[in-house]
DNA sequence: TTGAAAGCGATACCAA
DNA sequence: TTGGTATCGCTTTCAA
């Protein structure tokens, strides 16, 4: 049998109260008994149970992470793995856990939500990839169940959030795209309905003189579809596109339309996750500091969590840094 | 206050054995007290609590994966995005869900199972990278906890196990490549520590009538070092690479040297990431069928949890299949 | 400073 | 078929 905290008790020959005290670093604590009680766990290999743990103290110290994918759909998406990595490591040495779960569509979604915050087995949630319109949210907020966003929550000022200024992004892309020389940029967008989909665009429109917007599907290959479209109707000369993924469909495009990088056509991708250096010369990305803001985020909801009183705003915005790489910097010959 | 299934049984004017019996879907229960029950509860939108439920049915139906890999350096690599991405799926709508953590350093790696299984957090572990001599093992069958392993335990038949023919895998990626007319190839190899390297390289000098290996740590940016090193010292007409990311590095390497490929260079890597179609004409890899392999490691995994005996034997070899592409098929004018 | 005892919210045994 | 009650392993008052 496992040993309880009730052995450790009776070996010391004190109280199961004092043994927690011991655990909990209570001051109060005798300095000799509390050696002999730590004497004793440790020859004992003791260490206290998680489960009952959690029932007296109401709290798991499980994050949740719901990710909002068709199963098997992960692994083709760099922007998720780096979003995983950077949760990962934010809680590594801490006393918090991730507990990861994939949910594609609405009826999953609920399910999973239900599971994991009613039945208590996180303590809070981080959010990605919501519309402040999301369902998800209302539900959070009526359960007043602790959550911070990775999002734009402008319209829900109350939420805790973190976000980039999407329209800058895209501003600081296109300029560069328009200084380059490009003329004609089009910009591969996501879906229509996606808030980070509208911001992007917007900041593109105000920059370059002539529009030419395609909306499609994240993923390389319907990015590869859309772009080949793009390149045989509208002729650009360059293309930004929502990521790095979609970016490589663009590239996978021209590759087909003998089209050189960055001669013929200029690209930019969003994330700068590790793909830009596997293109040929580097692929121009937008870096948003995710990391950074998955530290915000986690950082937020454990003081959430904790009920500690927040100190700051309640939403922020992360900067971003645009990484240059051959794929939009026409050779100065 | 959470409505509990006190509060339940209350409303329902029923004991609250009943409305566990209820919830537990014991036949035994009269129809209309359990459609009674089952209406309370749905009015109370009640759900059980899993930490009392952990604590009593001793099982939290979390499953630990802990990732061995330095905290930053997750993002760079496919395999672990492609795993972790698997795993999920495989979960997804089971009443199990994933704990996942990091720890790059022994230390780190010792307190994490610690944390992880005498707390009991977790009700059993996935293993990977692991090596037959590796302390956790020891440690984990000391402690009579459940837990599958991806990877070779040739050598400790009582584990549960799966892992691939490293040896056949290598032989099959070698054979192709000699096919393909490739005369000088080289293994661009893991640690030299690793099972998987040491049997894979059994496999290619199998195969090759000249052999030259070089070891180096995973990761596309030390394998474009020790890849550049190879191509300037042994000139190699074809090399093979551990996995996707060190193909990377070779391609990298190969472009700076103005090397075509697949004429000049002919290039195989294992594990079969997306990243595969992004080299232009398409990376030539192994599959190593993951998926399904983290389908069995799981599903056997449950079993072990749950006691259930276990049918066939502990291990399994899973199969594999070459995915040829552009990198090592010379044109056949 | 220490111990006794009351929970936390479920499950499961034993009677009725 | 149902209810009473012990129990899971720990934390935390309340007394002593």
């Amino acid at each position: 049998m496992r040993v309880t905290q009730q052995d450790i008790a009776r070996i010391s020959e004190v109280s199961q109260a004092t043994v927690s005290r011991v655990l909990a670093g209570d001051e109060r604590v005798d300095g000799q008994i509390r050696d002999r009680v730590l004497a004793v766990m440790n020859t004992h290999n003791y260490r206290p149970d998680v489960r009952a743990r959690s029932l007296r103290q109401r709290k798991t110290h499980l994050i949740g992470l719901v990710i909002k994918r068709e199963v098997g759909s992960l692994q083709d998406d760099p922007f998720f793995a780096m979003l995983i990595a950077e949760v990962v490591d934010a809680l590594a040495g801490s006393p918090w856990h991730l507990c990861l779960d994939i949910a594609a569509d609405t009826a999953r979604q609920h399910s999973i939500y239900d599971e994991l915050l009613r039945t208590r087995r996180v303590d809070g949630l981080i959010l990605v990839e919501s519309e402040a319109s999301d369902e998800r949210i209302l539900r959070l907020q009526q359960d007043h169940f602790p959550f911070v966003l990775i999002g734009n929550a402008a319209e829900m000022p109350e939420l805790h959030a973190i976000d980039n200024d999407n329209f800058r992004t895209a501003e600081i892309a296109t300029s560069h795209l328009l200084e380059q020389g490009y003329g004609r940029i089009a910009f591969l967008a996501g879906p229509q309905t996606l808030t980070v989909t509208r911001d992007r665009e917007a900041g593109y429109r105000n920059v370059v003189p002539e529009a030419m917007v395609a909306y499609t599907e994240f993923g390389a290959h319907s990015a590869r579809e859309a772009a080949a479209q793009l390149l045989d109707e509208y002729q650009p000369d360059a293309i930004l596109a929502m990521d790095d993924t979609m970016a490589m469909g663009v590239i996978q495009a021209a590759r087909e339309r003998k089209l050189a990088i960055p001669q013929d056509l200029g690209v930019v991708g969003f994330n700068d996750t590790p793909l830009c250096d596997h293109v040929e010369g580097g692929l121009t990305s937008v870096n948003l500091q995710i990391g950074n803001m998955v530290q915000w985020a986690i950082r937020r909801l454990v003081d959430v969590i904790d009920d500690t009183s927040v100190l700051g705003g309640r939403q922020a915005i992360m900067g971003c840094e645009l990484m240059v790489r051959g794929s939009s910097v026409r050779g100065k010959l």
